[in-house]
RNA sequence: CGGGGCGUAGCGCAGCUUGGUUAGCGCGCCUGCUUUGGGAGCAGGAGGUCCCGGGUUCGAAUCCCGGCGCCCCGACCA
């Protein structure tokens, strides 16, 4: 009866916890071909969660689902120069089909601007059918050296935008609001996670971009991870794939494009910004079970007890699942731990003569003994203020290890443990190469008021440098 | 692709140095009974190409040669 650790400490070994927590979660689990995951349905049920509260924001921002191959000819990528010399390296290239050596080989997509953008410039004649606001939920390959499960998969799933415009501006502003309206309220709102936001250096930007936004989240262990990107293309794209339309003066004139996506990445993501020893901790508004009620004993009258529960909290709109399996009540506990599911009900015959249950929360395991006419308006309250109080712990965890410096000597010394900050005209080229030789990165640029620059050249930037996963 | 580690039951490992009967242990799984307020107990049971291919030997998980695969740390990336 001794508790010892189901999972490896955070502290003893953080990969190895990460991958305790993937496996006994049952989260996720290696696929056959090296770097492929197979997602089991709790991970999945997770990133279904991510995915109705993303699309649900993608829609609000004006953009349509649509669905576009996931083969595409090669010599789509040899249009845009910096595209294919990005990509090449994690192409998966298919060369024989059907019994056959294929005249033309066929690459299956690690990223779709090139199809769309074909279809883009087959759509777009007027400047009436601007703009156009695209985006689609699927699989992408991109082939990994070193894969881990969620975080680099050689096979993932994501969403990915596109969109073209009439002008730079409307193209940038809208690449904007994505960033700001989509990801980091999805981030803040539902993963309760705060993130730096941002512009990649020229060095860090997406191939073929002019310009990348980025959301910085900072892990557990003072790593960075990029939960969410989004690209200005500027006319790159639009000129490879002759993106034209018609302006108000009869005048042939280009697009500007944008993309931007969001992947199973986030699961991981969400792994290393909340999970702590015990498990997993999943925010209350993210999680695909909110609440189990969790009987003490299989016995009737406590079962019964557990169902009156569930069926009114499901009246009220809570996600939740009686649990009144067989087995003993602390291993049933530890696995709801291990999930991360926030609010746990626990339903006993000794509670239940005075009229009583216990609510336990799993960010800070505080118990709480509530009357039974009380559990609608106790779950709803304690699942808010979990909610509001994982992104505040998170936040102070992440500003406690962002350390102000001067010099990059001092940065790489800080970037062992968390973030550095230091004046990005301190870094240039050399001081980016150097840091690079320490496994560290510049992850953003930022105005001094924490605010996004339009352009790396703007004038007093700070840049944001860490190790990333 | 560099540097380290490891392949023995579903998972985690011992055994290998010094070859020798039926290859073990923990967890998990199955059956039964007792249990159930923080990973339950007892009894019985199922489960193995010892990564693969050669070689040495009367005999190889163990020694030799060659492959393959996985994990961790780097370079690349969402």
């Amino acid at each position: 009866m001794a508790s010892q650790s189901v999972l490896t400490p955070q502290d003893e070994d953080f990969p190895r916890w990460y991958q305790d927590v993937v496996a006994k979660a049952e989260m996720a689990d290696n696929g056959p071909v090296r770097g492929t995951m197979v997602i089991r349905p709790y991970g999945y049920a997770i990133w279904e969660r991510m995915q109705a509260e993303i699309d649900q924001r993608i829609k609000e921002a004006g953009a349509q689902n649509a669905y576009f191959p996931l083969f595409i000819p090669e010599s789509y990528f040899h249009r845009e120069a910096e595209h294919v010399e990005g990509f090449s390296p994690e192409l998966a290239v298919v060369t024989h089909a059907g019994g056959e050596d294929l005249a033309e080989p066929i690459v299956v997509r690690p990223t779709s601007e090139t199809v769309i953008g074909e279809f883009m410039a087959k759509w777009i004649q007027s400047y009436r059918d601007l703009p156009l606001l695209l985006n689609q939920w699927a699989n992408v390959v991109r082939w990994e050296l070193r894969p881990r499960l969620f975080l680099r998969s050689s096979e993932f799933l994501w969403q990915e935008g596109h969109t073209a415009h009439a002008t730079y501006e409307d193209a940038a502003a809208y690449a904007m609001k994505i960033h700001l309206e989509v990801y980091n309220d999805f981030l803040e709102k539902v993963l309760a996670a705060p993130t730096y936001l941002g512009i990649k250096p020229p060095t860090e930007r997406f191939a073929g971009a002019i310009n990348t936004m980025t959301c910085e989240g900072m892990m557990r262990d003072g790593k960075a991870l990029q939960m969410a990107t989004s690209h200005e293309l500027g006319q790159n794209f639009a000129k490879a794939f002759d993106i034209f339309y018609q302006n108000e003066d009869g005048q042939a004139a280009l697009c500007h494009t944008t993309s931007w996506g969001a992947s199973t990445r986030l699961v991981g993501g969400l792994i290393m910004l909340h999970g702590d020893d015990s498990g997993l901790v999943v925010p209350p508004r993210l999680a695909p079970i909110q609440v189990v009620v969790v009987a003490v004993r299989d016995e009737p009258e406590v079962n019964e007890a557990c169902e009156r529960i569930a069926q009114s909290l499901k009246g009220e709109g809570v996600r939740v699942q009686v649990d009144r399996g067989r087995g003993s009540f602390g291993r049933r506990l530890t696995d709801w731990e291990i999930k991360g599911v926030p609010l746990r009900v626990e339903v006993g015959p000794r509670d239940l003569a005075q009229g009583l249950v216990t609510l336990v929360r799993r960010d800070n395991a505080e118990k709480l003994p509530v009357a039974l006419d009380a559990v609608g308006g106790e779950v709803a309250r304690l699942l808010e203020a979990m909610q509001s109080a994982m992104f505040d712990d998170a936040r102070q965890r992440r500003d406690g290890a962002t350390v102000d410096v001067k010099s990059v000597a001092e940065a790489v010394e800080a970037a062992q443990t968390g973030f550095a900050r230091l004046p990005w005209s301190q870094v240039g080229y050399k001081g980016e190469n150097e840091l690079n030789s320490q496994a560290i990165t510049v992850r953003c640029l930022q105005r001094r008021d924490g605010s996004m620059p339009v352009t790396d050249t703007e004038d007093e930037l700070d840049c944001i440098v860490a190790k990333s996963y």
